[in-house]
DNA sequence: ATCCTTGTAAACAAGG
DNA sequence: TCCTTGTTTACAAGGA
């Protein structure tokens, strides 16, 4: 990276022109900003609060713990009703540290604070469906374990003081303490757990309420001790209450998550599901699932999935759920065994969260230094600040700045702008590719479906000076494709250019001349005689012949990404999870189908378009399975595909019959484009 | 080491 | 003449 950069930096320098490629050094000074991280590694300090309660006999020491979790509970609704009535509150960050409090108070591990942080940054819903399942699971064996410990803690002290036997103070001093101990750490553990699912569950349920790119602004949001500035920066200015007051929303609904949880339940009864176990059959936290990842049907199971059992190192098939049901109860009962591996699993997690935070405050450090610009709100944006060189396209942008593909309205830019910088584009750091200068198609080869990158991170992008991490040629593609009639001149494609990417507003003569090489280079990209002049269509075959076709299984993919992210630890089934529950979230728009994986292919929006990289290796002859094509074929293209010989297949034939085909809900907001129109 | 892809730079031509 | 649009060539870099 440093190197690429150094050589882009020299190169771009004599055209004076990109600026950012000299960062490429300090990145990682600041990265090492991590210093931050070393905070949360302080270490667990959870004794402490141990001690204070060494007095107590446990049957006390429950009971308190119990009333401090009501109290607690009491707390959040209490906040959650004045939050919620207060909009004027538009402290983003001060809110969310307000409900976070109490429950760090409450006993939480310092390491608490990293999730939210990993949250933050990746926000990648397979993380957040992952660690559903795991924490779930986990939950309810401790909850078990807990139980369990509990009835041998007075058991215990029962017999003793029926035994009559005064054993020496200290022993039984000791004894009760390190019960005691262990039952706060249970109780921590439980706790955080609850707290993780709390967090999810801000996540999963939020995209029910808010839009697609929006959704991940409460994730961000929520972390209290995380890029404060970014926040602040951002948020201050002109940050209207809306904003604020839905992370508001969202962390109370957390909270109210969480109240309920330990609180115990009977007052409070939101959606999510209560860990009660009845009988310890896992069918808890379903439905909160669902709500997140679309992945599990009603009646599945968190630790069944492809046939297979989840549970760490089991993978034993099962044939349906009552098979594995059947198995998990024998297999994985409520043991020893079972109990440790729990904890290794816990701990896989909090590694795993460690490990983000670290990442995440990397991330947070190298965006602060290279386009977030903390500081100043919204640097860009007014969009379109015309480009010195470029007088055709200065001001067509501006009207249709806001409008997106996605179908979703968007606030003018300035309210938008806070919440972008923080969110990292694409599935977390991954795809952030060190910023500026830094290009080399890697996220194309994750294969990132560029439009609902787009669509989820449109935001981010028009605001950050942030080179996106697609190639010109699936930029320009996904320009034509979001078109009505799938074409565009070159000038409206420059417009799409700056109009979507705050990247592209500077740097003109490169990217654009960039633009037209990849035009002209790229037999997909097909140039159409129009009464208007000429303009550049997509030829969906071609496109997708062009890309080799590795990227096929989203299990590689999410991998890949994971790894880019250093997460070694990652095991197979934890990848396997996140490959699972990642996909779905493409569609998140419209998550008709939590059915299958395999849904996701088609159904997804736009995406189809893009994202194919799926392409079955078979090439050119007939991709009838996804057929992204759909689009580009229709447009007349003109006579000119002379290659394209076998391509005559009509788009139809593949396509999920669904009216996707014709119109994706997406792509339409043509309108806006047609300003740009008259203006060039 | 080689090939492929991508990005960038630049020369050049045609047309308005 | 200047600018835009297109085409083409060359080269560097990264990845497979």
């Amino acid at each position: 990276m440093m190197v690429e950069s150094a050589s882009e930096t020299i190169r771009s320098a004599p055209s004076g022109q990109n600026g950012v490629g000299s960062l490429s050094g300090q990145t990682d000074g600041s990265s090492g900003g991590a210093t931050g991280t070393t905070a949360s590694g302080t270490g667990r300090d959870m004794t402490t609060g141990a001690d204070s309660n060494g007095e107590m006999s446990p049957a006390e020491l429950l009971h308190f713990q119990q009333q401090q979790a009501l109290q607690v509970a009491r707390q959040f609704l209490l906040q959650q009703a004045s939050g919620l009535s207060s909009p004027g509150n538009n402290d983003s960050k001060q809110s969310a540290s307000a409900v976070q409090v109490p429950v760090s108070v409450a006993m939480m591990s310092p390491q608490m604070l990293t999730p939210q942080q990993m949250q933050q940054i990746l926000s990648p819903p397979q993380l957040q469906a992952l660690l559903q399942q795991q924490q779930a699971l986990m939950l309810q064996q401790l909850q078990e374990y807990y139980k369990k410990q509990q009835e041998q803690l007075h058991l215990q002290l029962l017999t003793q003081q029926q035994a009559g036997k005064p054993q020496p103070k200290e022993a039984l001093g000791n004894k009760q303490l390190a019960f005691q101990q262990q039952l706060l750490q249970m109780q921590q553990l439980q706790q955080q757990h609850l707290l993780n699912l709390q967090r999810q569950g801000l996540v999963s349920l939020q995209p029910n309420q808010a839009s697609g790119p929006l959704q991940t602004l409460p994730q961000a949001a929520v972390c209290p001790t995380d890029l404060p500035q970014l926040w602040k920066g951002e948020g201050a200015p002109g940050q209207p209450a809306e904003d604020s007051v839905k992370q508001e929303g969202l962390d109370l609904t957390g909270t109210a998550a969480t109240a309920t949880s330990f609180a115990a339940p009977p007052k409070v009864s939101p959606p999510l599901s209560h860990h009660t176990l009845p009988n310890g059959q896992p069918t808890v936290l379903t439905s909160r699932r669902d709500s997140s990842s679309h992945e599990e049907a009603p009646g599945s199971h968190p630790l069944y999935g492809h046939g297979e059992c989840k549970w760490p190192g089991c993978e034993t098939l099962c044939e349906d759920l009552g098979q594995f049901i059947k198995h998990l109860n024998t297999e994985h009962a409520l043991d020893d065994r079972s109990t440790a591996q729990c904890r290794v699993q816990m701990q896989v997690v909090q590694q795993l969260e460690i490990q983000l935070a670290k990442e995440s405050e990397r991330l947070q450090a190298m965006m602060a230094h290279l386009h977030m610009r903390p500081s100043e709100p919204k640097p860009f944006s007014q969009p379109l600040n015309p480009v010195p060189g470029s007088s055709s396209f200065s001001k067509v942008t501006v009207s249709a700045a806001d409008s997106f593909p996605d179908g979703l309205v968007h606030p003018p830019t300035s309210a938008a702008a806070p919440v972008t910088p923080l969110r990292p584009p694409g599935l977390g750091s991954a795809s952030l590719h060190g910023g500026g200068p830094a290009r080399r198609r890697s996220s194309d080869k994750f294969c990132s479906p560029i439009s609902s990158e787009l669509a989820q991170n449109h935001e981010f992008y028009k605001n950050a000076d942030v080179r996106p991490p697609f190639t010109y040629a699936s930029l320009i593609r996904q320009a034509i494709l979001e078109t009505p009639d799938r074409q565009l001149t070159l000038n409206e494609i420059y417009n799409w250019f700056t109009r979507m990417f705050a990247y592209f507003r500077r740097n003109t003569a490169t990217w654009k001349n960039a633009v037209r090489h990849n035009l002209s280079l790229h037999k997909c990209f097909v140039r159409v005689e129009n009464v208007k002049g000429a303009v550049w269509t997509v030829d969906e075959r071609e496109y997708q012949k062009r890309r080799p076709p590795k990227m096929t299984g989203s299990p590689t993919l999410v991998k890949n990404m994971i790894s880019g992210l250093s997460y070694g630890a990652l095991n197979a089934s934890y990848q396997a999870a996140l490959a699972e529950s990642s996909f779905p979230l493409l569609n998140s728009p419209g998550m008709l189908n939590p059915g299958s994986a395999s849904s996701l292919l088609p159904l997804s929006h736009d995406d189809v378009g893009a994202p194919v990289e799926p392409l079955p290796s078979n090439g050119s002859s007939s991709p009838p399975r996804l057929s992204p094509p759909q689009y580009s074929h229709q447009v007349q293209v003109k006579e000119e595909p002379a290659e394209a010989e076998e391509d005559r297949q009509p788009g139809p034939p593949l396509g999920t019959p669904n009216p996707s085909a014709s119109g994706p809900p997406e792509d339409r907001d043509l309108e806006e484009e047609l300003p740009g129109e008259e203006l060039s």
